[in-house]
DNA sequence: GTGGACCTTGAACCTGGGTTCAAGTCAAGG
DNA sequence: CCTTGACTTGAACCCAGGTTCAAGGTCCAC
C-alpha cells in the first residue's frame, strides 16, 4: 500500500524530483522511511493533485503552500480559497487585458505596409500593447 | 548631438545596463567611441522604443533581433512583421484561453463551501483551468 | 555475488531579461 | 592636486520552479 516516490510520482503524474523538492520547500510533508527510502501514503496522492490545480490556476507554490498549511491544521478549506481566489482573480484579469492588448496589435501589425520600422507607427512609443499599469508577476507560471 | 549611454537611457526610458546587455546579446549595435565611451546618435533612440513595443507586443529579444536585423540589410520592415505577428498570433490566443479558464475557475472558487480540500471538486485533476494543449512560453515576458 | 532498477544526498544548472557590484578610467571644475 | 560624476569592464546575482549530476546506498532476481 506504501508507495515508493517513483510510484508515486507516475500515480500524480509529476516527477520525482519535483515531490523532492517540494519537500525541500515544505509543500508536501516528509513521509516515513524504510531503510532509508521514503514510503507515500494515499494522501500524497491527492496533495499532489491540489497542489497541480493550484498552480494551474495562477497560484505560486507559496500560495499552495497557505492553502495547505490550513489543512494540516483543521481549519475550514473554504475560508482560504475564498480569500485566494479574492486575492488572484484581479492579477488574472490584469493578464487577459494585457493579452487582449497584444492580440490587437498583432492584428494590426498583419497588415503593415511598411518599408523600414522608423515610419511603422505600429513601434512608435504610444503604440498599443500597453500593461494595465499594474505589474502583475502572474506571467512566469502559466505553461 | 551624439548622446552618452546615460543621455541614450534617459531619452529613451530604458536603464543603461540595459543598452549594454542589449549590445551585448547583438541587440543594438556597438556605437562608436570617444575615449573608451559609447557614443550615440538619434537612430538609436528610434531602435530602442522599436525593442521596448516589440516587447510588449509578446516578442522575445530575440524575435526583436529578427525584426532589427533585416532592417540593418535594407529588406521591407512589412515582411518580417507581418511574418513574426502571424507567429506570435496563435501564442498570444492560446494564452488568452488559458487566462480565461483561469479566471472561470477562480469565479468558481469564491463560491467554495468545502471544508477540506479533500472533498473539494475544484481540486479534482480534471478541474478546469488547463492549458490549451500547446505550451506556450509567453508567460515569461508579459510584465 | 553481480547486474540493474530504484532510491539517497547536496550542489550545480537552466530559462529571460536584465541588475548590481567591484575596481578602474576619464574629463572637468575648484 | 583632488574630488565629483559619468563612464568602462567582467562577473555574479535575481526571480520561480524545478531538473540534472555525481557519487553512493539498497533491493531483488538470476
Amino acid at each position: 500500500m506504501a508507495l515508493t516516490i517513483g510510484q508515486l510520482a507516475e500515480r500524480a503524474g509529476v516527477n520525482a524530483s519535483a515531490i523532492r523538492y517540494y519537500e525541500r520547500i515544505g509543500l508536501m510533508p516528509a513521509p516515513a522511511r524504510e531503510s532509508g527510502q521514503r514510503r507515500y501514503g494515499e494522501t500524497a496522492i491527492r496533495r499532489l493533485q491540489v497542489i497541480d490545480v493550484a498552480k494551474r490556476a495562477g497560484f505560486t507554490l507559496d500560495d499552495a503552500r497557505v492553502l495547505l498549511a490550513g489543512e494540516d491544521v483543521g481549519a475550514p478549506a473554504h475560508e482560504r480559497v475564498r480569500d485566494l481566489a479574492e486575492r488572484k482573480l484581479p492579477e488574472v484579469e490584469a493578464l487577459i487585458a494585457q493579452a487582449e492588448a497584444m492580440r490587437a496589435w498583432l492584428l494590426t501589425a498583419r497588415g503593415c505596409n511598411c518599408e523600414t520600422l522608423d515610419v511603422c507607427g505600429l513601434f512608435d512609443p504610444a503604440a498599443e500593447p500597453r500593461p494595465p499599469q499594474d505589474a502583475l508577476a502572474l506571467d512566469r507560471r502559466l505553461e
